[in-house]
RNA sequence: GGCUGGAUGGCAGAGUGGUCAUGCAGCGGACUGCAACUCCGUGUACGCCGGUUCGAUUCCGACUCCAGCCUCCA
């Protein structure tokens, strides 16, 4: 067995996978600001994190996966306010929002979901040791700010030097700032704002501090991987990394994993661009399983390019799939197949997750699946069973081939009896050899969506929503 | 301007110093009343220019273009 290689973006290559506790995985995602609606680009992060986990269980080890949720920032402030709700009515129903679209992505809920709100106290005490150490300083506007320039490393993940980084036209210039660069650990409160009492006042935590804060909380104060989205690289991680490995005083992840981008028109998904797909929206006319096939289709840190087509193109690819194993037995099957198909997937996986290479395995084992069908039925089983269980790993085909290929696009504009009676209608047309009418009632059904496909044991039918 | 990535056949998308990615689409054949599904066969693809090499899409250098980050953003 090789060993795995993960790609770390802190030294730019991949690495040999090797956890701090032999055995034990202790991963950290940063999860979602809870103010809208989870996007396409969540998806993205939630699947890609959670073939990693399914695979590094699959692989033997024990994994505590933690995924936080900021729920108190300024843009969940503005959205409550314009909506006139309060800020735990606006996150509980976003949080609950984002539970639904993963289940539906068929996303295993992390082992831990910190809340930033729930840890205060951490978030406050970390200041304070940051404080201590000359880290930190409060401003006399009662903000209190990280002072950059004293953090040796600051710039390691992102192999930026601060003096370029200050040229930089963007930077804002605080007067409360000792150094432009400086971040907001603590930020004080106006009137009327949600607020937690702190040493420096009533106030609340910058963001930066609550991933520092409750990872520390739920795994230590060094541990094996810490992912996130393409855009926290920095500012965010170069932070985490500033705050917690001068208020621990020891290393803080030994494995940095970014997620790829999910493009519109070549354009990066995101609010601020308004060009975003909720997941939601898309589930509205898609299969959930070819959504995540999708993404999983292309290594997790390639980025994507989303056009409502792609989703066509992976339904068919799932078809094929579905296709194989239809009309075979659901059940598992003790006995292994002697191939080398769980090698390959293997070794494709071991490879800082190629689930793109492991796909390809996968048809190739399909397409044995179809041969054996047709010329060894007795093997087909042992073969089904096989692509499964490997499919399994990444989340996929787990569904009942029939119920796949008959209803993944949505709303059927006829009932399965209406179908079935036109079915029938057809048989019996093709029984006095009426050719004619058989065609022409699988042309209407066609013109519907409902494509016919005939066989040996009668004739099944697929729904493919006509494109509006 | 600085820092990251990327450029593969009609499309999507892996990978490799020298015989196969894979899926969709196309073409030929088998099966089928015809289709669909499935099987068999089928493609002188690796941005551009140099260099290293017996040999480079794969390594090195320059160039062009694309994207991301440098401001909240997954």
């Amino acid at each position: 067995m090789t060993d795995m290689q993960i790609y770390n973006t802190l030294t730019r290559r991949k690495e040999p996978f090797t956890p701090i506790e032999p055995g034990r995985v202790r991963m950290y995602v940063c999860g979602m600001t809870v103010y809208d609606y989870c996007h396409l680009g969540h998806a993205r992060v939630m699947v890609a994190f959670d073939v990693i986990t399914r695979y590094l269980r699959h692989r033997g080890y024990d994994v505590t996966y933690v995924r936080n949720v900021t729920d108190i920032d300024d843009k969940i402030l503005r959205r409550a306010d314009e909506n006139g709700e309060t800020i735990a009515s606006l996150t509980e129903r976003m949080i609950e929002a984002m539970h639904e679209d993963e289940a539906r992505l068929g996303v295993l809920a992390p082992d831990q979901e910190p809340r930033a709100t729930r840890h205060i106290d951490d978030i406050i005490a970390m200041i304070e040791t940051l404080m201590a150490k000359g880290y930190a300083y409060a401003a006399d506007n009662g903000d209190v700010y990280y002072r950059v320039r004293r953090f040796e490393g600051y710039g390691k993940l992102n192999n930026r030097d601060l003096d370029e980084m200050r040229s930089g036209a963007r930077i804002e210039v605080d007067e409360h700032k000792e150094d432009p660069l400086d971040f907001v650990l603590w930020k004080a409160a106006k009137p009327g704002e949600a607020s937690w009492p702190s040493p420096w006042g009533e106030g609340r935590p910058g963001w930066h501090i609550e991933c520092s804060a409750m990872s520390k909380c739920c795994l230590g104060e060094t541990f094996d991987i810490h992912g996130g989205g393409p855009d926290l690289t920095f500012p965010h991680h170069e932070n985490e990394i500033a705050q917690s490995e001068a208020a621990n005083g020891k290393p803080f992840v030994n494995t940095w994993m970014h997620a790829g981008a999910v493009r519109v028109n070549h354009e990066k998904m995101s609010k601020s661009l308004g060009n975003f797909f909720t997941i939601r929206e898309v589930l509205e006319h898609h299969d959930p399983e070819v959504v995540r096939y999708l993404l999983v289709a292309s290594h997790y840190r390639s980025a994507i390019n989303y056009a409502p087509e792609s989703l066509a193109d992976a339904r068919k690819s799932l078809e094929r799939f579905y296709n194989s194993l239809a009309g075979l037995s659901l059940e598992p099957v003790v006995e292994s197949v002697d191939s080398d198909f769980d090698k390959r997937f293997t070794a494709a996986m071991d490879d800082d997750f190629n689930t793109a290479g492991a796909l390809s395995v996968l048809f190739d084992l399909a397409r044995e699946l179809n041969r054996a069908k047709k010329e060894a039925p007795d093997q087909a089983p042992a073969l089904a069973a096989e692509l499964r269980r490997l499919g399994g790993i990444l989340g996929l085909l787990q569904q009942d081939p029939a119920l796949f290929l008959k209803a993944g696009a949505g709303e059927l504009p006829l009932s399965e009896a209406e179908i079935q009676a036109k079915i029938d209608e057809r048989a019996a047309a093709k029984k006095s050899k009426d050719f004619a009418t058989a065609d022409g009632i699988r042309d209407e059904l066609a013109a519907l969506g409902i494509i016919l496909k005939d066989s040996r044991e009668g004739t099944g039918w697929v729904f493919e929503k006509p494109e509006a």
